[in-house]
DNA sequence: AAAGATTGAAGCCTCAATCTTC
DNA sequence: GAAGATTGAGGCTTCAATCTTT
C-alpha cells in the first residue's frame, strides 16, 4: 500500500519536519474533520438537490417536524441547530419561497415569528429523509463500532469545549 | 449527568422514534462531524484573525512554505487542498493583497500562474503556526489516543469514498 | 433599555461561462 | 479542441446595524 498519497498525512509529515511534533495530531485531527465535513456535505445536498433542498433547509425542516406542534419560534430554530439568527432567516426564506414553511405571528410575543412546517413541507421531509438515510446515513464506509466511536470522540470534543449544556440552568 | 441536552442525541431519539433506527448511528456521525468542525473552524479562524488570515489562505500559505521552491501552480494549490480552482484564485487574491503571496507567470506554461510565498508570507506563516500549535491544535479536549482514533476514522471513511488515491497512476 | 428578527456587508465554496495559451 | 485560470452568480455563514415590540 502507498504511503504520502494521502493529503493529510503528507501535512502530518510537513509538521514533524518542522518541529512542531507536538501539535500534528491535533493538526491532522482537525484538518481531517474539515474534509470529512467536506465530503459529507457534498453528498448530502447532492441527494438533497431534486427536492429543492440544501443541508441547511432540511435540518430546519426536520426540526420542524419533530417539534410538538409542528411550528417554534425562530430564535428557538437558531438555537437548537447552533445557527446564527441570520442563517435562520435565510433558510426561512427559502424554505417559504417553496411552500414547505410558513411564517406565522406568534401570539404570545408580537416580537417573534413562528416558523411552521406546511403539509408540503412534511412531504418533502419524509421523501427527503427516506433517500438520505438510504443513500449517505446507512451507506457510510465505516462499522457500526467506527460510526459510534466517531460519535463518541466528538461528543467528548464538543463537551470539552462547553457545546453541550450540562442540563443545570 | 443529564440526558438530552446534546442537540445531537435528542437528533438520534426523534431518528429511532421515526423508524430509522438504521440509520440513526450515520445521522449522528454526520451531524457530528458538521458541528465538530463548525467548532474547529472558529476557533482557528478567531486565532487567525490577529495575522489577517483564514483557515483557507493559512492552508495556501502553509501549502506554499512547505514547498521546494516556495511555489506552486495554482492548479496545483487546488488539487493538494481539494478545492475548486475558483476558490485559489479568490485566496491568491487576498493573499497577494496583503503581500503574503505574489503571482508568478510559469516560464514553463504560458496558461499558468505560479504562487510564490514572499518573505512576509514566510514571516506570518511562521508566526500564525506558532499560535495556532499552541492555542488551538495542542489544546483540543481529547487524548491522544482519541485524537488518533479520530484522524484513523476519518481515514478509513475518505479512503472509502475514494478520496485518497492509491498512488498508482 | 432589552429581546427578536431582518437587512446589508463580507468571506468561503461551488458551478457555469469565458479568455488565454498550448 | 483541451487545459489553466479568472469572472459572475448563487448558496451558506457570521457580524454589525436597524426596526419593532416588550
Amino acid at each position: 500500500v502507498s504511503i504520502g498519497r494521502d493529503p493529510i498525512e503528507a501535512a502530518v509529515e510537513n509538521w514533524r519536519r518542522a518541529g512542531w511534533s507536538e501539535a500534528s495530531r491535533g493538526m491532522a485531527a482537525v484538518t481531517s474533520v474539515m474534509r470529512a465535513q467536506q465530503l459529507m456535505l457534498q453528498r448530502v445536498d447532492e441527494v438533497l438537490k431534486p427536492f429543492k433542498l440544501t443541508f441547511a433547509r432540511y435540518e430546519v425542516l426536520m426540526l420542524l417536524r419533530f417539534s410538538r406542534t409542528g411550528a417554534l419560534p425562530a430564535g428557538k430554530v437558531g438555537e437548537r441547530l447552533q445557527v446564527h439568527p441570520a442563517s435562520v432567516t435565510n433558510a426561512l426564506n427559502r424554505l417559504e419561497d417553496d411552500g414547505f414553511v410558513a411564517r406565522v405571528a406568534n401570539p404570545r410575543d408580537g416580537r417573534s415569528v413562528l416558523a411552521e412546517i406546511t403539509p408540503a413541507g412534511r412531504q418533502v421531509a419524509a421523501d427527503a429523509s427516506a433517500v438520505v438515510n438510504a443513500k449517505v446515513f446507512e451507506q457510510l464506509p465505516l462499522g457500526d463500532d467506527e460510526l459510534d466511536a466517531l460519535f463518541d470522540v466528538l461528543r467528548n470534543l464538543r463537551a470539552g469545549w462547553g457545546d453541550i449544556g450540562d442540563g443545570l440552568p
